[in-house]
DNA sequence: TCCCAGGCAGGGC
DNA sequence: GCCCTGCATGGG
């Protein structure tokens, strides 16, 4: 199964995404700000967060790494869950500057399943997580599997099962290209946080007739 | 007022 | 392995 026509179509409605939104010269630091930030909050949130971590200059590993617990918190604080957030935040960076002096590169460069397994050893760093940090910051080809893919995957009928499960799934019937992979994911969370809510089915939705509660329970 | 947001970790079973 | 809960602020 090929799900280029799939891509096109959310393209074609929803326009390009043009994720992952980056404020400063160095983006892949500020991705993975962004990742661990917007675990179970809006994006609006992190947004205000990152810019209070601009205002004081908390956006090198280096800054993070020595900075007093209680301002990072406070700089995060609109995102929730902020006391964590700012440990996993913080326990990052200096990981990141005590093994590799600060260079993101160094991770990156490792095979990929090697990176992962490292992304994944950190606190706070899951599947998703680590998945989002190696496609939008690192740039490799591997595609993230959050609620709303789960949840369209379901609706739309066209997979199911665990996150590898799923994982595989799209890597087995998207074309091998980052620009895809990177824009295919950020339009299912498009799709899914508009649509994919009410049953039998949303009424607007532009692909209500793919949907299996439409195709199940309601006619033509 | 209630529900959800671009999850993760730790516990129980 | 799956399911539950705590973590917390902001917007609809």
């Amino acid at each position: 199964m090929n799900q280029l026509p799939l891509y096109k179509k959310l393209l074609k409605h929803f326009g390009k995404q043009h994720w992952w939104p980056t404020t400063t010269n160095n983006p892949q630091f500020e991705i993975i700000i962004g990742a661990l930030l917007t675990q179970q909050s809006a994006w609006r949130n992190v947004e205000k967060a990152i810019e209070n971590l601009k205002k004081e200059g908390l956006l090198t590993p280096k800054a993070i790494a020595e900075t007093n617990i209680h301002k990072l918190e406070a700089c995060v604080k609109p995102t929730g869950f902020y006391k964590q957030k700012a440990r996993r935040l913080r326990k990052f960076a200096q990981y990141i500057q005590k093994q590799y002096s600060g260079n993101l590169e160094l991770i990156f460069s490792k095979p990929l399943e090697e990176a992962r397994k490292e992304l994944l050893s950190l606190e706070g760093i899951g599947a998703e997580t680590a998945d989002s940090i190696l496609l939008y910051a690192a740039e490799k080809l591997i595609f993230p599997i959050d609620a709303y893919t789960t949840r369209v995957c379901e609706r739309l009928g066209i997979a199911k099962g665990n996150y590898n499960e799923l994982q595989h799934f799209f890597h087995s019937n998207l074309p091998k290209n980052l620009e895809v992979y990177k824009e295919m994911h950020a339009l299912i969370v498009e799709l899914g946080k508009n649509y994919c809510k009410t049953k039998p089915v949303c009424p607007s939705c532009p692909l209500r007739k793919q949907c299996s509660f439409y195709t199940s329970k309601t006619k033509t």
